[in-house]
DNA sequence: CTTGACTCTGTAGTATGGTACGGACCGTAG
DNA sequence: CTACGGTCCGTACCATACTACAGAGTCAAG
């Protein structure tokens, strides 16, 4: 058809573009309105013509998404890109807060997987005083389980 | 005043419950009329009565969330400890999909922590023909950057 | 035994992130 | 040139996950 056209010219169409990303057509304006993505050049019968580079950044947000980011984080996080008109500092010190944030996140993705894991290998389900799952985020921080700081929390 | 003694009691009104867990109260009634926490005893007057084990139940359902769980995923994470009433084959691939679920959210944590790490480190914001930012969630899987599979992704 | 904070139920409203029209216009295959 | 699907804009609606009342009852300190 004329897919192959589309795609070489660098220049798609919104339906194309949504196709290719996995979203909605609605999501992409959607998201035009929000700022997420910029608003493409029109032809001048007033539709949308995407460069490529559109896909990936679509992919990107549903894949933020994914890993439990906002769309207000996710635009952040895209626009330490070209520091969306912030001071080097400035985008530097985002992003230390955000690895840190995500340093969190890993952790405890991997408490998770690792008592799912013992509960696939050792199938000790529901014979323990404790529940592995649920112990898996328990964070020592705000926990005093043996105690720690005032036994008040308040 | 009284705070040391509900502690210890093993037993606590919903607003100590909401305070130690880092949630509202209205929060707590909203999870048991969803199901991800059960419906606690009641005093004579028709208050709720909570285990300790709450507090913790609770704190995992907030950064199951963090970690883009929705409710629901979470109810079911929840529900493995026990069984939930289903076989324990069943449960065992529950765990399996999750996990391979968790391992994708690693990976794409990790390949967006190192894209801010670079970011960090070199400090090469705005001068690079891609953004390692963008870059760090693209999936070969889907994206044939070089040529896999049929060209046309439809 | 009053007072003020807490809890109860039920219902309504909010924020986020879309999703689905309706009615008109565009674009290309036949 | 006509059909038919894609796109336009605006607005309305939806699901999820809370959040905020209202109005009545409860608890415990003073």
């Amino acid at each position: 058809m004329f897919a192959d056209m589309e795609t070489t010219m660098n220049s798609m169409t919104i339906g194309r573009v949504a196709k290719l990303a996995e979203v909605g057509v609605e999501t992409i304006r959607f998201y035009e309105r929000e700022g997420l993505i910029e608003e493409p050049p029109r032809r001048a019968s007033g539709y949308r013509q995407y460069p490529t580079d559109t896909v990936n950044r679509l992919r990107f947000i549903r894949r933020a998404k994914e890993l439990g980011f906002t769309l207000k984080e996710i635009k952040e996080l895209m626009s330490l890109r070209d520091g969306g008109g912030r001071r080097r500092g400035e985008v530097r010190k985002i992003a230390e807060v955000r690895m840190r944030d995500i340093d969190q996140k890993l952790a405890r993705l991997q408490a998770m997987r690792s008592a799912l894991h013992g509960l696939v290998e050792s199938c000790a389900c529901g014979r323990r005083p404790t529940c592995p799952i649920l112990e898996a985020l328990n964070d020592p921080e705000d926990e005093p389980a043996t105690r720690r700081r005032s036994p008040d929390g308040s």
